[in-house]
RNA sequence: GCCCAGGUAGCUCAGUCGGUAGAGCAGCGGAUUGAAAAUCCGCGUGUCGGUGGUUCGAUUCCGCCCCUGGGCA
């Protein structure tokens, strides 16, 4: 505590899924007076308190939390959404007002916090259904020659069987008149530089972390899981929208359905979850090298 | 006790008309620029239940034994 020392106006916590990111968030906040921001794709919706692991209420307004659960899952967001949305905190944190502990298992969050997205005008959704629809229709294969005719060295760097980078590259061409491969050749503006964060990556040894993850899951259904997703299930939104892909939706609907019984749909959920953070692992080894790693118990 | 069907990868199973075997799932590794809790790619040696026999060679055919289902008593 030199004085000289600017305080760090913004502290970046990621980690995987149940690695105890909001816990470490809460602690640091409460110490430094900051605002909690989510980074998490899918904390964001105000459908899923239980099923996204978001913050409790009380936890919630025991401190000052921004951008959990304040979109309709009628909506779809992305990470262009988010960064909008983060803007204005960064800002005022600038502008003396508190500095910000940014917590979420989104590394993309992140890494377009830090590095700036690609300038890609926003695509019209008539646009956007179009190829969605296309996609729905067509095997990805079929698409990705389709896109090979008319913009081959964006179709050289996609997978034909990966169908949602495809679908992405073909609205981006027709929106635009240009290739996505060219929009992306233009760096993007970070919001922050990496010298004025501290960034902190939070994870246990994987054994423990999976051991957690089985026993949140429990958790959450304890804590009345399945009634989320029975309400969101009224609510009857399209199937395609982001918050239906949240872990455990899809295996609490088809055991809502009678399609699946309720202890196999909990053991997908302990699966999908698993997998989920083995895949946020391996994004944090080649994204996340210049974090400072805590290898919590 | 007898009869039938099985025993092959962590799990569910396929297969080998005799030349030591392969799928799905799980798991592991990787990619990742407006759906990222998404989307996609790569990785398969395992006493083929045990033990004898036949055979140049047995996981495969035969005998016996063990185990698991089901049936009959």
């Amino acid at each position: 505590m030199t004085g000289r020392m600017p305080k760090t106006l913004f502290t970046l916590i990621a980690g995987p899924t149940a690695s105890g990111k909001s816990a470490l968030a809460a602690r640091l906040a409460g110490e430094r007076g900051a605002l909690i921001v989510n980074a998490d794709s899918m904390q964001v919706y105000k459908e899923l308190r239980i099923l996204t692991a978001r913050p409790a209420a009380v936890e919630e307004a025991a401190l000052p939390h921004r951008l959990y659960g304040f979109r309709p899952g009628s909506e779809p967001y992305s990470v262009a959404g988010w960064l909008e949305d983060v803007d204005p905190l960064i800002a005022n944190a600038r502008e003396g007002g508190p500095p910000l502990v940014i917590v979420g298992g989104t590394g993309l969050y992140f890494k377009a916090l830090l590095e700036g997205l690609s300038p890609v005008p926003e695509i019209p959704e008539a646009v956007r259904s179009h190829w969605r629809a296309e996609a729905a229709a067509k095997d990805s294969a079929a698409l990705h020659a389709d896109l090979r005719d008319r913009d081959p060295a964006m179709a050289a760097r996609l997978a034909p069987s990966d169908p949602q980078r495809i679908v992405r590259a073909l609205e981006v061409l027709d929106a635009t008149g240009r290739s996505l491969l060219d929009w992306q050749q233009v760096k993007g503006k970070a919001l922050m530089s990496t010298g004025e964060t501290e960034r902190l990556y939070v994870c246990p040894p994987r054994e423990l972390l999976y051991a957690r993850c089985d026993a949140r899951l429990d958790g959450m259904l304890a804590a009345g899981a399945l009634d989320e997703v029975r309400r969101l299930r009224n609510l009857k939104l399209d199937a395609s929208l982001p918050i239906m892909r949240a872990l455990g939706v899809r295996p609490l609907l088809a055991c809502l359905d009678g399609l699946l019984d309720c202890e196999a749909a909990l053991a997908l959920a302990k699966i999908d979850t698993r997998q989920y953070a083995k895949r946020q692992m391996t994004w944090a080894r080649s994204n996340m090298i210049t974090w400072k790693t805590l290898k919590t118990q």
